[in-house]
DNA sequence: GTCAGAAAGTGACCAGATGACTCTAGATCA
DNA sequence: TGATCTAGAGTCATCTGGTCACTTTCTGAC
């Protein structure tokens, strides 16, 4: 029963002729939608600059406030970054469908939990698919992980943690299924954010060095459900020593 | 440096003494987080309204538009509703921690077929858990959704495949892991954005009646097993319809 | 009691202005 | 020559103050 009273006279979308006047409430809505049409028309990738908000403003024949409402939205969903002074950039592939919500403070013990569980059920299935979907030059990119790795056991907690967060998400990537990829992107961004915060010092390096490699081995070999196996076999420990470790709390 | 004629009254942060000076570049960004911690705080569940925009501007001691551009990112991560000249309102839990872009125009035909892969590997899974975790009163629950869609069998299109795709999240809802539910709550999110646009006459209904029965007797019936293979089996339908409809076009 | 209309509350958007930060092209200096 | 410093332009961040549109509620007439 939704009988709109809305007059909607039909409104010529971007590319030429812009709508002569833009109903009043929720231009930021269509905005949005029109927005990263435009900037997906445009051929923008990651690391990409766009246009200033005040010459978007003028494409589009609204205030400044407006465009940055709108593009404030997708900053939140982590497709595009603010930076002060410079200009705002592409940072995911815009087509991106799933993300995670970048303002949950730290996860509860349980969520967290769940969360394990959810990759505990994901990535095994996404290591078969790499063994099927992947080539040698994907294998030798698994590699160069690896061994960047290793060159960081000693350093950085940091650099480490993100190197084998990156080995997790090479792996997703590999699957050939975007939408999984995507999905594991976004468990593993809040897997790391929690990892920073109370993980600080889970300090099993060579333990995971070890395990990420029999993956790599079984994936090289062409077992797929050897890789499988030992993905959840890695998994399966780590969520050991997190829940021990949020016990010991 | 910006010394502003503004007295400054040492602005009373939520909670208790936080930050005196809000530094200039990115208010917002912390605003943002500031906000979800105090809604939060206030236990304001889907459906409340959460103060007016200049209430909030006031408590916090920044302008009406800084909060709007942090309520619009909470917006597009589908926490909050505006509703013009009424307020703006709790959607989804504040903790949700994986949502779907909504911004995302017409899915690509592999992408769609990505997103039921996907659904492949987890639903049954859900289904799986949900027998182990359902009680009595979820199972009712279960009944009453199929029920009402038996009801509209011959209805709305709409309203029908709304009570379907109620059905999925409730068994999602119903395994306990809830980052696994959200996940498909975001992936049955973007599927129902599709199917609004190019499967409007998929018109399967008696079929799909008929495999959710089944998947809910299995889940009744205390059989685990019984249960995913029945929920594998209809997605794996639902993925042919798809694949041939795609084709057709 | 019902209904129409006024009034208040709230969001949507615009216009204009100031401050802060980044980047780069020249100018300066060793 | 080459490195370093500086001034300026471009850009984002935010504020102030206003107008309009929509919703909700209350009031008063019927």
């Amino acid at each position: 029963m939704d009988m709109e009273p809305k007059p909607a006279e039909a409104v010529p979308r971007l590319v030429s002729a812009l709508r002569t006047i833009r109903p009043r409430p929720n231009a930021a809505d269509e905005l949005t939608q029109d927005l990263i049409d435009l900037l997906k028309q445009e051929g923008l990738q990651p690391g990409d600059r766009i246009p200033s908000v005040t010459a978007l403003a003028g494409r589009f024949a609204v205030a400044p406030q407006t465009i940055r409402e709108a593009l404030r939205r997708l900053q939140a969903l982590g497709l595009l970054d603010f930076r002060h002074g410079s200009g705002v950039y592409v940072r995911e592939p815009l087509a991106r469908v799933i993300v995670s919500n970048p303002y949950t403070g730290q996860l509860d013990p349980d969520v967290l939990l769940d969360l394990i569980d959810a990759r505990l059920l994901i990535e095994p299935h996404l290591a078969c698919l790499a063994v099927v979907r992947g080539g040698p030059d994907a294998i030798a990119e698994l590699e160069r992980i690896l061994d960047l790795a290793d060159q960081s056991l000693e350093g950085q907690d940091e650099t480490l943690s993100d190197l084998n967060l990156d080995f997790h998400r090479a792996i997703a990537r590999l699957s050939g299924n975007k939408v999984l990829g995507q999905t594991m992107d976004s468990l593993l961004d809040l897997y790391a954010a929690e990892q920073m915060m109370i993980l600080q010092v889970y300090d099993n390096r060579e333990r995971d060095a070890r395990e990420h490699r029999a993956v790599l081995t079984a994936i090289r070999g062409g077992r797929p459900d050897l890789a499988a196996e030992q993905m959840r076999e890695h998994l399966t420990g780590v969520r050991t020593v997190v829940e021990a470790r949020l016990r010991a709390h």
